[in-house]
RNA sequence: GGGUCGUUAGCUCAGCUGGUAGAGCACCGCACUUUUAAUGCGAUGGUCGCGCGUUCGAAUCGCGCACGACCCA
């Protein structure tokens, strides 16, 4: 965005009183002062003194202070009601004339909504039994010069919660709530995976060769080494370089950042777990994406029933498990295992449904396609869907019993993808041919195909153990479990473009 | 990329078949010592997203553009 300094005859009437004030604020000294320190917060009051009765409480003579931004105020001529918020919640202040220094009360009645305050004072219950504070001592600590939005509608602009995010989280509980939700829902799993002995690791954001994933990746420019990079789509290749390197539980939880459209489901960057045990399969993570999942909801939701878009999901139940032919079967009466069995039988299958194909795509990718089409959203409840084709999941490791597919497992709720998991190809023969196929699919025109890491087979050919590795979409989670229908609600700068 | 809807005061929104732009809240002034969307009285506030066109006259009709929301691919 470019410079969004206004000159002074641009700002609207209610900014330039604002600016009058401050001016006459800084006249008579420190505008901005930093010397004041609280000690209470509105929540924990509320949590320890809500329960006392008037006279109990006056009794105890509970001496607060607190700081916030105030967020209502109603003058009643030598007495006001004002309410403060701070990062846990709301105070009601009882602010009296003949209880402050003189003249302190009139400086108060000229202060707005939003200023930032400080507050001193004795707790105690209004007749409506609100706690409150009395207020003895009151200062300005920020003066505020853009005036906050309507008190009864609030923000309710989309555009402008998400552009003025600031705004938005000091007007709307609903979306602080989100964004607490989301911060406990990373340090759970960090939690859970740490308990688990797996260790927290950070690798390259700036790849050379971006890999980990199909999908277009944004160009950037090194102007030293004068070299292309480009930001990573995944961490995956990396991270198993360093099972490779012995540490054989890692996890990294940060963004990645994939060059596709935006909408309510994708971001241009995005925030994935990745984590990656070595000695286990795909089922083991099963296990433990079921396991983590549940515990999570548990203590983030204090249940595990979620509510999301008007259904109703219980992660307390077993986890639904079926194969890709399984599910697309399941959801579609009228095909047999024969329909998807060949190319040309899934290709009926296929333009019947009105799927647009490529001459390249072979029986996996097109079984794939239908199954995008016809399944996805169908899949509500918690379901696994295991033994995706080989052909579409490259870095995995091809099943025993069935080489045309893979030991593959992805995650779905409530009709969406939230993770992805296999057993990790450690075949550095069986993974050098599959790049080199997906170099030919690029070079056929697939700009979304991986390119050939030689560094990555040569660790391969140092010697990857037996692995199992998983992704799992933060924000789709995170959306799943605070009832957010866009990623945009879910992600505190969603990006937009310039104004 | 396609479709639908939207953009009017700081915020939330009215504004009919084209005829001088409205309300509530906020803000400013006055009154008011237990209010909580405080109340009462008074005043102020507009590039009607941007551009072009039709018309005597456009917030309103047409075309284009920008930004956004939702749906579809």
């Amino acid at each position: 965005m470019s410079e969004h300094k206004q000159p002074i005859q641009d700002e609207n009437k209610l900014i330039a009183v604002r600016r009058e004030k401050l001016a006459e604020i800084k006249k008579q000294g420190i505008a901005y002062p930093n010397d004041f320190r609280r000690e209470h917060y509105a929540e924990s009051l509320h949590a320890e003194y809500n329960k006392f009765d008037k006279e109990t409480l006056a009794g105890k003579a509970i001496n607060v202070s607190l700081a916030g931004r105030l967020m209502a105020k109603r003058v009643m001529g030598k007495a006001s009601f004002a309410h403060v918020q701070d990062m846990t919640g709301r105070m009601q202040l009882f602010v009296r004339r003949d209880t402050l220094p003189e003249g302190h009360y009139q400086t108060f009645k000229g202060w707005d909504i939003g200023d930032i305050i400080a507050v001193g004072g004795v707790l105690f219950k209004t007749k409506t039994d609100e706690l409150s504070v009395r207020v003895s001592s009151i200062r300005l600590l920020t003066k505020s010069l853009q005036p906050l939005p309507e008190k009864f509608h609030g923000l309710t602009d989309q555009e402008q919660r998400y552009r003025q995010r600031y705004v938005d989280l000091i007007m709307n509980e609903a979306s602080r709530n989100v964004f607490k939700t989301r911060s406990k829902v990373v340090s759970f799993i960090r939690e859970y995976l740490v308990n688990n002995n797996f260790m927290e690791v950070e690798t390259p954001m700036m790849h050379v060769i971006p890999g980990g994933a199909t999908a277009k990746p944004f160009e950037t420019h090194h102007n030293a080494l004068d070299m292309e990079l480009f930001l990573r789509i995944a961490p995956e290749l990396y991270l198993k370089r360093l099972v490779v390197g012995g540490f054989e539980r890692v996890f990294e939880i940060n963004r990645s950042f994939r060059n596709e459209g935006l909408s309510t489901r994708h971001n241009p960057e995005f925030t994935m777990l990745e984590f990656y045990q070595a000695y286990a399969d795909y089922k083991d993570l099963m296990d433990l994406t079921e396991d983590m999942l549940r515990k999570l909801a548990q203590d983030v939701l204090s249940t595990t029933m979620v509510h999301y878009q008007d259904e109703d999901y219980d992660l307390g139940q077993p986890f639904r498990r079926m194969s890709v032919i399984d599910s697309i079967l399941h959801y579609n009466s009228d095909l047999t295992v024969d329909n998807l069995g060949t190319r040309e039988a899934a290709v009926a299958v296929a333009e019947r449904l009105h799927i647009p194909l490529e001459e390249s795509y072979g029986l996996g990718k097109i079984q794939i396609e239908i199954f995008e089409k016809t399944v996805e959203e169908k899949l509500h409840e918690p379901t696994f869907i295991t033994e995706y084709p080989t052909e579409v999941s490259p870095l995995a490791r091809r099943s025993d019993n069935n080489p045309f597919v893979t030991d593959r497992f992805e995650f779905f709720v409530g009709g969406r993808e939230v993770a992805n998991g296999f057993s990790e190809l450690n075949d550095s023969e069986d993974q050098a041919e599959r790049f080199k196929q997906q170099v030919d699919d690029k070079e056929a025109g697939d700009d979304e195909a991986m390119r050939y890491d030689a560094d990555y087979i040569r660790a391969l050919e140092v010697g990857l153990p037996p692995t199992a590795g998983e992704g799992i979409g933060i924000d789709r989670l995170v959306m799943f479990l605070t009832d957010s229908a866009s990623i945009r609600d879910v992600i505190l700068f969603p990006h937009m473009r310039p104004e």
